[in-house]
DNA sequence: ATTAGGG
DNA sequence: CCCTAAT
C-alpha cells in the first residue's frame, strides 16, 4: 500500500446543512448530479445504518426507512440489508466517507419508524473522532431525546493502521451546541479507556458497525482527491465531464464557443470535477489542503467507486465531494437571490418547528440603527481633506470612507449550531454578496447619482460643501429579488417600480451623515426612469450640462428589507428555495448555431436541436433553445431600435424569419395532411 | 422526457 | 427564464 499521510481537515462540529433539492425538471439533471445525490443517499444510508445498529436493541430501524422530506432518499427495500449495504458502500467508496467531514454531504433527514423518527441533527469530525447526533422525535412528543454517536478514528501515519470505534447513547435529553461535542468526547474517552484495542466493533453487543477496522483504516488512509471548483483552475477534464471550461463544438461550419465558466449552481454541485494537483510536500501539502478545506473550494469525491486517489509524479490528487449549498461561492448571483416569492411567503425569520427564533440573534429591525442602510459613513477627513479649489481640473478629491455597511442579512441557523458555524455562515453570506452581488452607489445630498459618465465636478462631488453630503451605498445587484416581497405588502406600493429601477437599499433620514431630502417616492405613476431632478444641486452645480441634475435620482426611503437569507438549515417540510438560473445571454455564435440547427431540423425538434448544436453546452436545455428561438423570431420582427442586448446580425435574423416561415408552413401542411 | 405556449 | 399543460 502506498504510504499516505492523513489530512486533518480542521473540521469540527459543523451543522449539517440540507442537501440540494433533488430535482424538479430535466434542467440541470446531469448524470453527475444524479451521482451526487446518489452519494448523499449513501451517506445518509451509512449514517442511518450506523444509527440503526446502535439503536437496534431499543428502536430498530425499519427495513425501509424513508426520509421525511425528500422521497429521493427513500431506502429501497432490497434484500440487502442497510447495514450490509452501508458496509459495502464504505468499502467500495471510501471517499464518500471522507466527504463527511465537509459541511454538506450528509442530508438532514429522518428515518421514519412508526411514530418515531430519527433525525440526523449534527455531526462532527476531527482527526480523532467522528460523531453525530440524532434527534428522536415522535408525533406525540415533539422531542423525545437526542442521541449522540461518536467514533474514534484513531491516528494514522504512513505505516500503522489503527482505529477504534466507540458509541453510546449519551443523553436522553436534547443537547445542543458545544455540549454535544463535549459529551461525545467524554464518551469517547471512556470507551477508549475500556477498549484501547483497534477493534471497531462494540463490545457491548449493541452495535457492530462498519465492518472491520481494516476497512475503516483503509478508508481513512486513502487520500481523497482534491477538487477545486475555481474557474481559473487550469485542469484537465474528468470522466464524463466534457464541457467544463471553454468548450468548442463544431457542427458543420458553425462553431459555438462558450465560456461556460459558471456551471456551478448553488443548489447542487457543479456536475464536473476538476482536479487540482498539489505538491506532496510534507508541510505545504497539508497546509494547502487545510486552506482549501476552509475556503471556498469545494470538496468533491471522485465519481468512481474505487481508486479514489492516484499518484502521479509524486503528486497526490485529492478529491472532495461537495453536496452542500454553496453559500460562499464567488458568484453570488448564483446564490442570491432565492426565489423570492416562495421564500418570503413563509416567514423565513422564524423557525417555529424548532422553537427557535433566530431573529433574536440580531437586533430587531425597529431597534436597528441604519437598518438596511448601507451608506458609507464619510469621515471627517472627507470634509477636511476634501476641500480643494474647484477651478483646477486636476484637483484631487480626497475621500475617506469610514466604513461600509453591509446590507441587512437574515440568517437562519439552528440553535444547536455552534458559534463557529454561525460565524462561518455569516462570513459566507457576507463574502457572497460582496463577491459579486453588490455594486456601489453614490449619493450626493441624498440623491442617487446614476450617470456613471458624469464627472465628479459635474455631480458636485468635488465641492467640499457637497462632500459632507456624499454617501456611498452598497446595493444589491439583484434588487428585484430583494424587494419582491414588497409585492405582497400593501405598504410597499411602489415595490414593483422600485425593483424595476434597481432601487438601492438606501439610507433613511438621520441614519447617516448623508443628508437626505424628504424622500421622494414614485408611486405607481412612475413608468420608466424616475428622473426626479434636484433643483438645488442643479443651481449650485458648476456643471454646464443641463442633464447633470437629471443624473440625480431621488432615492425612495424604503425601509430595508433583508437582502438575503441564508437558509443554513432548511427544515424538512419547507420546500426548497429554488434559485433562478443565472441569466446567460446567447452569444452571436450560439445564435448562429441555433439558427443553423433549426434551419436543418425545424422548429419542433428542440431535443434534436440541442443534441446537434448544443450538446456540450449543459446550461442550454432544449427549453432554453426553444425559448431563444421564440425571442429570436420576435427580435427579427421588431425594429432594430427596439432590440436589446447584444445585437444579432441582421443576416441571422433574416435566416430566423425564413426558417421560421418555412417550418411553420411545413407544419401547417403536415397538419393539413393529417387531418385528411 | 419533450413539446408548446403563456407569463 | 420560469411554469404548466399536454403529450
Amino acid at each position: 500500500m502506498v504510504p499516505q499521510r492523513r489530512v486533518d481537515y480542521g473540521f469540527n462540529g459543523y451543522q449539517v446543512p440540507e442537501v440540494p433539492r433533488s430535482s424538479r425538471s430535466a434542467r440541470g439533471k446531469g448524470p453527475i448530479r444524479k451521482k451526487l445525490e446518489c452519494n448523499q443517499v449513501h451517506a445518509f444510508e451509512i449514517l442511518a445504518s450506523v444509527a440503526g445498529k446502535l439503536l437496534e436493541s431499543e428502536n430498530p430501524l425499519p427495513t425501509n426507512g424513508s426520509c421525511r422530506k425528500d422521497p429521493h432518499y427513500n431506502f429501497d427495500a432490497t434484500t440487502e440489508s442497510k447495514q450490509q449495504k452501508a458496509e459495502n458502500l464504505l468499502r467500495e467508496d471510501p471517499c464518500e466517507w471522507e466527504s463527511y467531514d465537509e459541511e454538506a454531504s450528509v442530508p438532514v433527514c429522518g428515518v421514519q419508524r412508526h411514530q418515531q423518527s430519527y433525525t440526523l441533527n449534527q455531526f462532527s469530525h476531527s482527526q480523532e473522532n467522528f460523531s453525530f447526533e440524532m434527534n428522536t422525535t415522535s408525533k406525540s412528543n415533539d422531542h423525545l431525546g437526542t442521541v449522540t454517536f461518536a467514533k474514534k478514528l484513531g491516528t494514522f501515519d504512513n505505516s500503522s493502521s489503527c482505529g477504534s470505534f466507540s458509541s453510546k447513547v449519551v443523553s436522553d435529553c436534547p443537547l445542543s451546541g458545544d455540549f454535544i461535542e463535549e459529551k461525545a468526547q467524554v464518551v469517547l474517552k471512556r470507551k477508549l479507556e475500556t477498549e484501547p484495542s483497534n477493534d471497531t466493533s462494540i463490545k457491548d453487543g449493541k452495535a457492530h458497525v462498519l465492518g472491520s477496522s481494516e476497512d475503516l483504516v483503509k478508508m481513512e488512509l486513502k487520500p481523497p482527491e482534491l477538487v477545486s471548483s475555481e474557474h481559473d483552475v487550469k485542469a484537465p477534464f474528468l470522466g464524463d465531464c466534457k464541457s467544463h471550461g471553454p468548450f468548442l463544438c463544431h457542427y458543420d461550419n458553425v462553431k459555438v464557443v462558450s465560456r461556460d465558466d459558471d456551471e456551478n449552481s448553488m443548489g447542487y454541485v457543479q456536475p464536473c470535477t476538476i482536479r487540482k494537483e498539489f505538491e506532496n510536500t510534507p508541510e505545504g501539502g497539508d497546509r494547502e489542503i487545510k486552506n482549501l478545506s476552509a475556503s471556498k473550494h469545494r470538496r468533491i469525491a471522485p465519481d468512481m467507486k474505487v481508486g479514489g486517489y492516484s499518484r502521479t509524479d509524486g503528486k497526490i490528487k485529492q478529491v472532495y465531494r461537495n453536496g452542500r449549498t454553496c453559500y460562499a461561492h464567488q458568484r453570488s448571483q448564483k446564490i442570491y437571490p432565492f426565489k423570492k416569492r416562495r421564500f418570503f411567503n413563509r416567514r423565513p425569520f422564524t423557525t417555529p418547528d424548532r422553537g427557535c427564533n433566530c431573529e433574536s440573534m440580531f437586533s430587531p429591525p425597529n431597534k436597528r440603527e441604519n437598518s438596511g442602510n448601507c451608506n458609507a459613513a464619510i469621515g471627517p477627513s472627507s470634509s477636511t481633506t476634501g476641500r480643494q479649489p474647484l477651478k483646477s481640473n486636476d484637483c484631487k478629491v480626497k475621500l475617506s470612507i469610514k466604513s461600509f455597511k453591509v446590507p441587512e442579512l437574515f440568517i437562519e441557523i439552528p440553535a444547536t449550531a455552534t458559534v463557529g458555524s454561525l460565524k462561518r455562515t455569516v462570513m459566507e453570506a457576507v463574502t457572497s454578496i460582496l463577491g459579486d452581488g453588490l455594486h456601489v452607489g453614490i449619493l450626493v445630498q441624498g440623491k442617487k447619482v446614476r450617470d456613471d459618465s458624469k464627472t465628479l465636478l459635474q455631480t458636485g462631488i468635488s465641492r467640499d460643501d457637497k462632500l459632507d453630503n456624499l454617501g456611498f451605498t452598497l446595493e444589491p445587484k439583484h434588487a428585484k429579488l430583494t424587494y419582491s416581497q414588497c409585492k405582497d405588502d400593501p405598504s410597499f406600493v411602489s415595490g414593483r417600480e422600485l425593483t424595476r429601477h434597481s432601487a438601492s437599499l438606501v439610507s433613511r433620514p438621520g441614519t447617516s451623515n448623508v443628508s437626505l431630502n424628504p424622500p421622494v417616492i414614485n408611486l405607481g405613476g412612475c413608468v420608466e426612469e424616475p428622473f426626479n431632478t434636484v433643483p438645488s444641486l442643479a443651481s449650485t452645480s458648476i456643471d454646464k450640462t443641463p442633464t447633470a441634475s437629471q443624473a440625480l435620482v431621488a432615492v425612495p426611503p424604503i425601509s430595508a428589507k433583508p437582502l438575503a437569507v441564508v437558509p443554513f438549515h432548511r427544515k424538512s417540510g419547507h420546500p426548497a428555495y429554488v434559485q433562478r438560473r443565472m441569466r446567460r445571454p446567447f452569444s452571436v455564435s450560439e445564435v448562429e448555431a441555433l439558427v443553423q440547427a433549426v434551419e436543418k431540423l425545424g422548429t419542433g425538434r428542440w431535443r434534436d436541436v440541442k443534441m446537434r448544436a448544443f450538446d456540450t453546452a449543459k446550461h442550454r436545455t432544449y427549453v432554453d433553445l426553444k425559448d431563444k428561438w421564440k425571442t429570436l423570431v420576435h427580435t427579427a420582427r421588431i425594429s432594430p431600435q427596439q432590440r436589446r442586448g447584444e445585437p444579432v446580425p441582421q443576416e441571422l435574423l433574416d435566416r430566423v424569419l425564413a426558417a421560421h416561415a418555412y417550418w411553420s408552413q411545413r407544419q401547417a401542411k403536415q397538419q393539413l395532411k393529417a387531418a385528411i
